[in-house]
DNA sequence: ATGCCGGGTCCTACCCGA
């Protein structure tokens, strides 16, 4: 089985990058993120040719996520729970395959906002940690996928890539998505590459992708008996060389 | 640390991303 999450910075202007990648790829399950629209403007009628079917869960201009799969699936959640009720920004979609659950997620990136916006993201991992905890003691199979906007540890940023004091960065970030780790779930490209740069983000400024000053903030978290059966994860790099890209490449995730 | 690029929208100067 293979799941993908790729943060498409608009599904309006991917949409072809979109389709050539999941012909290549063939994943059963891709995760999107950033797709920038509402929902009813994600443009399902294409993918539905390569035998796909979409949801999506979306807002006007920002955030915005969907499932692609060629797989049958039932969507379980179109928000994060324990959030507020009129917290409207679509960041998180559920969903159920063949028993294993699918969380794809967008987390608020934290820097902007002031005190109130790291506030929010941290909020956020709060309560995703939760809904992590209660699926893990159901004892469901479980990934967790998307961009979560945490560099979680050095080697997951150049040189010089982000300020110390960057939202991505920050201790009260990276202890956060440590503790999704403590509550038994595997981080599968770097249970895979143990060490290094793995990046999967490069700023389209300054010619970061040129310099290979990138970031690794796109991660697939897997339960246990879903990290057992782990075979590759890795980020697909092809993608940020072509004509107008994405400033994020997909992460791809093989289970036997 | 910011706004060099690139997306969005109140259509055009400004907000947001990481």
């Amino acid at each position: 089985m293979k799941i993908a999450t790729w943060n498409v910075n608009s599904i309006r202007q991917r949409e072809k990058h979109v389709a050539g990648w999941l012909e290549r790829c063939q994943p059963d399950v891709l995760l999107l993120q950033e797709i920038k629209c509402e929902a009813a403007a994600f443009p399902a009628l294409p993918y539905h040719g390569l035998g796909y079917r979409s949801e999506a869960v979306g807002q006007k201009a920002y955030n915005g996520v969907a499932v692609l799969a060629r797989v049958p699936f039932e969507v379980r959640q179109r928000a994060l729970p324990g959030l507020p009720a009129e917290d409207a920004q679509a960041r998180y979609i559920e969903i159920v395959t063949d028993g294993i659950t699918i969380a794809g997620i967008y987390l608020p990136n934290g820097n902007s906002g002031g005190d109130a916006g790291y506030a929010y993201k941290l909020a956020w991992l709060d309560r995703l940690a939760e809904r992590a905890e209660a699926l893990l003691e159901a004892d469901e199979p479980l990934v967790i996928a998307g961009d979560f906007n945490v560099c979680p540890a050095d080697d997951d940023l150049a040189a010089g890539a982000l300020s110390p004091s960057d939202a991505l960065v920050r201790p009260e970030t990276r202890a956060r998505f440590r503790r999704l780790l403590w509550q038994g779930l595997t981080d599968a490209v770097r249970a895979v590459h143990p060490h290094g740069a793995v990046y999967t983000f490069w700023d389209y400024q300054a010619g970061a992708w040129q310099r290979d000053s990138g970031l690794r903030i796109d991660h697939a978290l897997l339960s246990p008996t879903l990290a057992e059966r782990l075979v590759a994860a890795a980020p697909d790099r092809e993608e940020r060389a072509l004509p107008q890209p994405s400033d994020h490449v997909p992460v791809v995730v093989e289970l036997r």
